[in-house]
DNA sequence: CTAAATACATAAGAAATTTAGGTATATATT
DNA sequence: AATATATACCTAAATTTCTTATGTATTTAG
């Protein structure tokens, strides 16, 4: 379960996805989403995450909402009516930063040095 | 030329990817070559270029020499065998990364809502 | 009954980047 | 001739982001 040091920065627009796709979720179900969709490679750490939630929550790109299940509190998170537009935006940019790394990455000699 | 904020952690991966093609590059020419590469989407700031070979010539990745070229000096970066092992390390680990992320950014509804 | 899983949180420290500044030469523009 | 732009390097303070470590608490599995 080699986790990876390429997460910064991406976090935040990975949560946003799956907010956008789930409607609600909670900071736990999140890391073990995460963890399922990249087959164990990706554990987000709670240290990163929660943080990164509440810095959400303050910039108004999603609201919370507590609920007690099975004895335990759980806080949901979903998207804002900002919050939507903006993870649009954020979903669409990453992309496209990652289409562009790849090009690099998988460029050949020729293609680096004609430039 | 909206720079993007995603640079975070795939800054050295970059500069290796490109030294490992090139064989050797100095600084100024590795911020021209991003930028042409990402057709203008990608602009390394030089305080963080700098520190960031800096930091892989302590590290033992790569080495220097100083030339004077057109009256003015250049630095160029060659990777060292160590460097070699670790720029391939380095790449194969973002390639894999990367496509980590964008199965996740893919993902339909079906697909995060079944786990 | 104890460990693991579930579920939240924060805080100190480390790492990486941004922002802003500095130096200097060559070339293109006015 | 003067000025702006491009080339070429550098550093340092502040900020952001993440890791590591720690804490609390309940449920479930062994």
């Amino acid at each position: 379960m080699h986790s990876s040091e390429f997460i910064k920065g991406t976090l935040k627009t990975l949560i946003l996805k799956l907010l956008k796709e789930n409607g609600k979720m909670y900071g736990y179900e999140i890391t073990q989403c995460v963890k399922a969709l990249s087959r164990d490679t990706i554990q987000l750490t709670e240290g990163a995450l929660y943080p990164s939630l509440h810095a959400l929550e303050l910039e108004g790109i999603v609201t919370t909402e507590s609920e007690i299940v099975n004895g335990r509190a759980r806080k949901y998170y979903s998207l804002t009516p900002t919050g939507k537009t903006a993870a649009k935006e954020k979903i669409a940019a990453l992309q496209s930063f990652l289409q562009t790394v790849q090009v690099i990455l998988t460029a050949d000699k020729k293609t680096i040095q004609t430039i």
